[in-house]
DNA sequence: TCTTGATTTGACCATCTGGTCAAACTCACG
DNA sequence: CGTGAGTTTGACCAGATGGTCAAATCAAGA
């Protein structure tokens, strides 16, 4: 392992490779279905160059998943409470939406992870996850009690949203198996915000 | 293997624990992430005895799969072209949603092998499932047309009822790391209930 | 160019895993 | 209770897998 100096040009390129090839193979597979070989292959490294990197198949999943975990949650944190309630949150929806599109891949490794019990990301959910969701249900609630939105349960509401979006990047085959040539995110997105303007208005 | 006569006593019986013990270890690691050693155990079976009654992991996991996918689709099988639309629509969501709170194992079991691009079962998915799909969503758009609910993308609302029912069963630990004590059904159900009556509503 | 730390690799290891097999045991029934 | 089919298992195997290591190669600054 090289000193924790400054990374080095080789160190840099080689690391980013590395996740960038994990995000792939532990997207499709699963942590168990993944395998270090696969992993060093994708990244074009022999499997000891890349344990010379990440000593082991455990810390490139954790290295990965708390490097995204921010990507992640940022949608939510752009709830603003000063901006009008229902485009605020028809906007969260857009770019939760968007994510499924442009990070399928990301969604799915949450996903795979969260299905098989969340056993590497317990923490982060009941800490961070956990302390987002209620600071922004507070601005929820909020914008109930003054009437600027419908009364619902806030955090089905964000459950709700949770499921709609990610649905199209975690299922994606099964989607596809329907939709047949259809583009997903063409239905999805009138239908979307369609449902939460009526599930929401007043 | 035994003959394929009637099957006795002790193979019926111990083909249901191999059953039962697949889905709970399938289930919880996925396919790859399953072993036989720990399904046998879980079933009080050795390994050697485990394979006496199946072939192969593949073979339990094709066995339960096939097992289990009737028992998946049934609920939009009842869906009724000559009901109430509001109502049929409602009671189907109900029933997938009774199907997560009781059956999460099911769910999780089929989530694990969607989000890892179904390997495994995508034939029924784009036969027996997209079939049924196709015959649902004609009676829908045919309520469309009669304005008995409102007009929708049929596809997507399929979809949608699956995302927001499925949701607690697959990503269960993150509802509970969010909800704390509160039982997610609970407030789940009525949740739904309204979206669905906001929405349809012509 | 030389040197030294950074990088890469072939060979190797222990463990896990799916699966096999012959021998031993059990059960139902004549 | 004897017998043959049905059931169970310990021992074993081959390949996959995560990980190690010493030796070889490379790169950049003095």
């Amino acid at each position: 392992m090289p000193k924790d100096r400054a990374p080095t040009r080789i160190q840099k390129k080689n690391r980013a490779a590395i996740l960038e090839a994990a995000l792939n193979v532990f997207s499709a597979h699963g942590f168990r279905g993944a395998t270090v070989d696969q992993i060093a292959a994708e990244a074009g490294l022999s499997k000891p160059n890349l344990l010379y990197y990440f000593p082991s198949k455990e810390a490139i999943h954790t290295a990965l998943l708390s490097g995204l975990l921010d990507t992640w949650l940022a949608p939510l944190h752009e709830l603003d409470a000063d901006g009008d309630p229902m485009e605020e949150i028809l906007s969260y929806i857009r770019r939760k939406l968007q994510m499924s599109r442009e990070l399928p891949r990301e969604s799915r490794l949450f996903a795979n992870e969260l299905v098989q019990g969340a056993p590497r990301i317990h923490e982060a959910l009941s800490n961070d996850l956990k302390a987002l969701v209620d600071d922004k249900t507070t601005i929820l609630t909020q914008w109930m009690d003054e009437g600027k939105i419908a009364r619902l349960h806030p955090y089905h509401l964000i459950f709700s949203i949770w499921a709609l979006t990610q649905h199209y990047a975690d299922f994606d085959v099964q989607v596809r198996a329907i939709l047949g040539n259809e583009d997903p995110f063409a239905g999805a997105e009138p239908f979307i915000d369609t449902l939460y303007r009526k599930l929401l208005k007043p």
